[in-house]
DNA sequence: GTGATGATTTAA
DNA sequence: TAAATCATCACT
């Protein structure tokens, strides 16, 4: 690996671990900053986790509103940091982070990234060279990455997918808006985001 | 078994 | 603004 400054600050940067610390809606904006990875497919692409949202037990947009366990979300049942991976529309996956105590189901999917490493793998991927276009959505950002349904479930805490600790993110600087897409909790400002660059 | 739908993306 | 595209879920 090229030594850029960036590429040293990664190096000494440590693994994320303590998902069961945090409430959801606080691991969503505690999330920011910090840098997803994954090493699948034989390549590492990284990026800064720039925007985020809540899905609560008892938030009708959540797939698991009131408890209810089925085969898709059955994930978001397992102990917080295990990764929630589902397929929607028909083409394309969204990567969560489940949290909250075991058995409750809520997660914190991640919306967008900031591109770091594995760019040119990303690139290909996404078949686009635009850096803008890599991981800003859900769905981008789980084909930039290489991940789809065989990573539902698996721990953050393992070599394939994890988070990493990297830049502290003020309260001050996220912004909270409602989230994007549901048709159900439209009003909840569960959504976080961060104006990050490099 | 059937039918509706979705935490999205893309192209027009 | 609408099409792409299909696994899942709530019903029958």
């Amino acid at each position: 690996m090229e030594l850029t400054p960036l590429n040293t600050k990664l190096l000494k940067a440590s693994k994320f671990k303590d998902y069961h610390k945090y409430d959801t809606i606080h691991l969503a904006k505690h999330l920011l900053g910090k840098v997803l990875v994954s090493h699948i497919g034989e390549h590492t692409t990284a990026g800064i986790i720039i925007e985020t949202e809540a899905y609560l037990h008892n938030d009708p947009s959540c797939h698991a509103y009131c408890n209810k366990k089925t085969k898709r979300n059955e994930a978001m049942f397992m102990k917080a940091g295990t990764s929630y991976v589902y397929f929607i529309y028909g083409m394309y996956y969204c990567f969560n982070v489940v949290s909250g105590a075991e058995d409750i189901g809520e997660a914190v999917l991640i919306r967008a990234l900031l591109p770091i490493q594995g760019i040119e793998v990303m690139q290909e991927r996404r078949n686009t060279q635009d850096l803008h276009n890599l991981c800003s959505g859900p769905g981008k950002l789980c084909q930039a990455m290489g991940i789809n349904k065989v990573h539902n479930g698996i721990s953050l805490l393992s070599d394939t997918l994890y988070i990493m600790d990297f830049k502290q993110v003020n309260e001050h600087e996220i912004v909270s808006t409602p989230r994007i897409g549901i048709s159900k909790g439209k009003d909840l400002p569960y959504r976080f985001y961060t104006e990050l660059s490099l």
